[in-house]
DNA sequence: CGTGCCATGTAAAGCGTTACATGATTCA
DNA sequence: TGAATCATGTAACGCTTTACATGGCACG
């Protein structure tokens, strides 16, 4: 539903990029918040263009296709601002996992806990780029301005989030692991 | 993507019901890691039906309108179980709040921090909810079957969940309102 | 010589939300 | 008398995914 909203912050805190640029932001950071495909991402900055809240520049290249350098306009910033504003629900959670853990009992035990270590691993790794992340540019967090602190905000749900799969999946290792049939 | 295997799960482990059973299931238990609107849970049930792996009784009633109970045939059960051996990735995430908290500084201070309070009541209400779900209906967890014990963990990813949002909200909270100017 | 990166796009199908619709009963 | 509950559905729109498409350059 916010995927316009995303684009115009990530244009206005991380600066003017590209189509192609915005998508190697999604996979590296934005995507602890929020997923979208190249498709998308490109249908969207040019709907924002027409709509007049970012500005685009052509690169003009030779060994390489043009490319188009999207900035936020002063028109897209108030409208991002008001939209601020605007209160919004959680997220709808849809999450595949949960559905097999509840008929977990369907598959042999060990079908089931290689699927909870397999996620434990996933992430263990997705933590582990943030806190990296988190390390290097977020470092002494008293001496941050109040724009930093925001954006580490994000950064701090995004290791939350992983950090508590995490715990999860321990704990549903361990509760199928020393159960006993016996009762 | 996995809404038929969730309303077969559902089927499956507590039992046969109607579509607006089913529909209550979800704003109660099954909310905690999936969203469907009673739309989309009566045309699911009709094309699982005609997949053959549900099966419906009508129950004509007078005084209300006719109901369809529908029950997980043999040929559903073998299907979910196929289903849960695959794997399954970690769900995309959009969460309109992390863009509002990255760009947080577009507004007046206030403004936010009201936004943060009024989620972090909500996910305090949901938590309250689903520890009362978990007192009540998973007391002692040593005495638990196996089938218990998996049904009780997606309860414990829900309860995890709200828990974290909680946790964030007040770190957010804690860190806008404390911040100085001075720098 | 194959794989992956750069850079952007179209088209179709599927999934999900929103709005609209019915009609009796029960409760405040 | 108005609102909520029971019980199910249709229709339109929009968002998302999946598949398909191009074409040169760099690296091993």
């Amino acid at each position: 539903m916010a995927l316009p909203q995303a684009l115009l912050a990530s244009l206005l805190v991380d600066g003017p990029c590209s189509g192609y640029d915005m998508v190697k932001r999604f996979d590296e950071k934005i995507s602890c918040y929020w997923m979208a495909s190249h498709q998308q991402v490109y249908k969207t900055l040019r709907e924002l263009e027409n709509a007049g809240w970012v500005s685009s520049e052509t690169i003009t290249q030779t060994s390489r296709p043009n490319k188009n350098i999207y900035s936020i306009t002063s028109l897209g910033k108030e409208n991002l601002a008001h939209w601020v504003l605007t209160p919004s629900e959680p997220t709808t959670i849809r999450e595949d996992l949960m559905i097999k853990t509840q008929v977990g009992f369907l598959v042999p035990r060990p079908a089931i806990l290689d699927e909870l270590k397999r996620r434990h691993q996933i992430h263990l790794e997705n933590l582990a780029v943030l806190k990296t992340i988190e390390k290097e540019e977020f470092g002494k967090i008293e001496t941050l301005s109040l724009a930093e602190k925001f954006d580490y905000l994000t950064l701090r749900r995004g290791i939350r989030f992983e950090s508590d799969w995490v715990l999860w999946c321990e704990e549903a290792i361990e509760m199928i692991e020393t159960h006993q049939e016996d009762q």
